[in-house]
DNA sequence: AACGAGAGACAA
DNA sequence: TGTCTCTCGTTC
């Protein structure tokens, strides 16, 4: 029987099956390979090899050419990406396009010639000369090929770059003082062989660019396309960090295991003496971040290891490069985000997840993949060692890691003030708000205040008839911006100015109504503190702040964005403005992440520890009391118990898995008909009527002009939810199907 | 994802 | 009847 291959692509699609390219060896499972697709070629991943009875190969094509001659991507990650893929109950190939940082979408060189002794002259291709295939007809290419009389090559397109190169050699022509600078030029020319431009060649032959370009005229020089250099690999910019002081006893196990409480700094150095081992022992780690800000400082605090860096800045020649490097250097540290989790890493030993409870971690495209998920499963198939670092021992991590795996050092202690807005007036800012304001203002310091939103307010509306403007494609209240006087969906970007009147009374008071946004809250300081500077920092408007890192006085108004900032020097004050939205998410981690969020606060300024005034309906908020007790660590484990507890008691994850199945269409009636349509399909595959929770329209019941509807799925094993969802269609009687593995977003659930 | 086939919607 | 748009099924 002859053997096939699996060919994987990046597409919605799981592996197809491919004769191996003719005349050529079989080649490894990780290599990529050119196959024929829709008139072209494309790259795929051999993923598998499989026997195919004889009959069968007659149906079959066959791929074009590889690219590889060994792994593209390790066997060991082929098989994680399949694991990865079957736990997020997508198609391997999304899986592929989502995790894959390179390789996969190279312009190609596709040439084809007559194979030895086919003698095509009448299809116009010669047996010596490679053909360009694009010229050929693609019937005739398919033809060809299935018969055996075809030869091709398949290559990726290198990059080249225009330079100058010397043609000639200095002839009398160029003799004489008027021709000094020419002849200084071509001369040099020939001793460094190329020059990236005519003005560089000037420059560093010290004559003037028309001596140059004389020179080009006349011939004895001229432009020439060569291959671009390999481009430098990505490095960490800023300054190599002395890791804090940290007790031996904080350093993670060798086999799994967590390092939670401190600040970030403090959790990095504590796991540096195991990288070392890891290191010293021939093992490579993996190291994860949740987003690309936390890239520089992690970076240097890891300077002192052998430290490669991969992330979405990279472009895609230095992820190429490095993905070639990686397997031939020795052991090494590799930082990135979830794009370096299928890097080909020479002995991998461990899998370092670093604020492995971060939202960030949740893809929003393609599988909506949890990344640390797709990293225990990577650690799983590599055999390594997997170890979680985060602020606070969350229930998830308490359920994953025990307690004796688990290594901690003490909580940030922060400096809270918690101002309760129940009657109070001056909205959104509380009094005690401003008083701190005002003082900071007179000692010329610097304050950070936070709003749940960019924009003016939540909402737009009248104040006596109800009415608030909405979007006329989702089912969402538009936001005011004031200040450049419209009315914005941050949803699907439908923008409108405010109207006039109300559109249902006739009112004439339109006012900005519930939640305060970043425009609202600097007025209001500008307003209540004259002569103090005022930032803005959200999506919207991003202001130079380099007067404050310079140490210079003022506030930043900003949503999460600032969380992302560099350290501000002189910092006094945080300002959270609205403490409840996030206890009052729609998700039964909201009080949890409530909890990481003021955490995260006192990583702005940790020697500093500036004043934390949070302004809530709830100041009695379980939450708040935990952080407020000093030392906090007893009463914020007794918070995480009961999370855990609760979590237990409604039946949530870790105690059960969960997913989130939604269906969208244009109109309401196919996406709840195909709801119901996807509840039955769960029933005969075997699911009881209590594992389905719903159907129901979705929170948001229409976005972007399309329905929503949605159902849970929640069973006791993982194993049960990949079999109950393994192969469900992508369209459901006119409607689109969404799954959402280890969704973010429960919502009420419970009830 | 990207293509082609087939079904409706609309104008002439 | 032609042309445009949208939906649906297929890709080894």
């Amino acid at each position: 029987m002859p053997t096939a291959l699996e060919v994987l692509l990046p597409l919605p699609l799981e592996p197809l099956t491919y004769l191996p390219p003719l005349a050529r060896p079989l080649g490894p499972i990780g290599a990529r390979v050119a196959v024929p697709w829709q008139g072209g070629v494309r790259i795929g991943l051999v993923v598998g090899h499989r026997e195919v009875p004889a009959g069968r190969g007659l149906e079959l094509r066959e791929a074009v050419d590889w690219l590889d001659a060994r792994p593209f991507l390790s066997a060991m990650a082929v098989d994680a990406l399949k694991r990865i893929a079957r736990y997020a109950a997508a198609p391997t190939g999304v899986v592929l396009a989502g995790l894959a940082p390179t390789g996969f979408h190279q312009a190609l060189r596709w040439e084809v010639r007559a194979a030895q002794g086919a003698g095509l002259l009448a299809a116009g291709l010669s047996a010596d000369e490679w053909t360009d295939a694009a010229a050929v007809n693609v019937e005739l290419l398919e033809l060809l090929r299935s018969q055996g009389l075809l030869d091709e090559r398949v290559e990726a397109e290198l990059r080249t770059v225009r330079v100058v190169v010397p043609r000639a050699l200095a002839d009398e022509a160029l003799e004489g003082a008027r021709r000094a600078n020419q002849r200084a030029a071509l001369e040099h020319l020939w001793s460094v062989e190329q020059a990236d431009s005519a003005a560089a060649l000037a420059r560093d032959s010290d004559v003037p660019e028309s001596a140059v370009r004389a020179l080009i005229e006349k011939g004895y020089a001229e432009y020439a396309e060569v291959p671009a250099p390999a481009p430098a690999l990505p490095r960490a910019t800023s300054e190599a960090e002395l890791p804090p002081e940290v007790a031996a006893e904080a350093v993670p196990p060798e086999g799994d295991g967590a390092i939670v409480g401190g600040l970030r700094r403090d959790r990095l150095a504590a796991l540096l003496p195991r990288l070392q081992a890891d290191l010293d022992a021939g093992g490579s780690v993996l190291v994860l971040v949740p987003e690309h800000a936390y890239l520089e400082e992690t970076a240097a605090i890891l300077a002192g290891l052998p430290l490669q860096i991969l992330a979405g800045d990279a472009d895609d020649e230095q992820r190429m490069r490095l993905f070639e490097e990686l397997p031939d250097g020795g052991p090494v540290v590799l930082l990135g985000t979830y794009l370096a989790l299928l890097a080909p890493l020479p002995g991998l030993a461990r899998v370092v997840v670093l604020e492995s409870a971060s939202s960030s971690y949740k893809l929003q495209a393609g599988a909506r993949l949890f990344v640390p998920a797709a990293a225990a499963l990577l650690a799983d198939a590599a055999g390594a060692a997997l170890t979680l670092s985060e602020a606070l021992a969350g229930p998830d991590l308490v359920a994953r890691v025990s307690a004796s795996d688990r290594r901690s050092l003490p909580l940030p202690r922060l400096r809270l003030h918690v101002a309760d807005v129940n009657g109070a007036g001056n909205w959104p800012l509380h009094p005690d708000l401003i008083t701190v304001l005002r003082q900071v203002e007179a000692r010329e310091r610097q304050a950070v205040l936070l709003a749940p939103r960019r924009g003016y307010s939540a909402a737009l509306g009248c104040p006596d008839c109800g009415w608030m403007a909405g979007c006329p494609n989702c089912d969402l209240t538009l936001r005011y911006h004031r200040q450049d006087g419209t009315l914005r969906c941050h949803q699907c970007g439908y923008e409108q100015a405010p109207p006039a009147l109300c559109p249902e009374c006739g009112g004439t008071d339109l006012q900005p109504l519930r939640g305060a946004g970043t425009q609202w809250v600097a007025s209001q300081v500008a307003k209540m503190l004259a002569s103090f500077p005022v930032y803005r920092f959200d999506r919207d408007r991003r202001d130079d702040l380099s007067a404050l890192l310079a140490g210079g006085p003022g506030v930043v108004v900003g949503t999460t964005a600032v969380l992302r900032l560099p350290r501000l020097p002189n910092i006094a004050l945080v300002g959270v403005t609205l403490f409840d939205t996030h206890l009052g998410r729609a998700d039964f981690r909201a009080e949890e992440e409530a909890l990481r969020f003021l955490m995260q606060l006192a990583e702005f300024a940790p020697e500093r520890r500036p004043l934390i005034v949070v302004q809530t309906y709830q100041p009695d908020h379980p939450v708040l009391e935990a952080v407020l007790a000093d030392p906090p660590e007893a009463s914020v484990e007794v918070a995480i118990g009961r999370l855990l507890e609760r979590r237990r008691r409604f039946a949530y994850p870790p105690f059960t898995a969960l997913a989130k199945l939604q269906l969208t269409a244009r109109t309401q009636s196919v996406a709840s008909n195909a709801a119901a349509a996807l509840a039955d399909e769960l029933l005969r595959r075997g699911a009881s009527t209590d594992e389905i929770l719903g159907p129901a329209p979705a929170p948001v019941a229409r976005v972007k002009g399309q329905y929503a509807f949605q159902l849970f799925l929640r069973v006791n094993a993982e194993d049960r939810r990949e079999t109950l969802l393994d192969g469900l269609p992508a369209r459901l009687g006119g409607a689109r199907l969404h799954v959402d593995v280890d969704p973010r977003d429960v919502g009420a659930l419970i009830e």
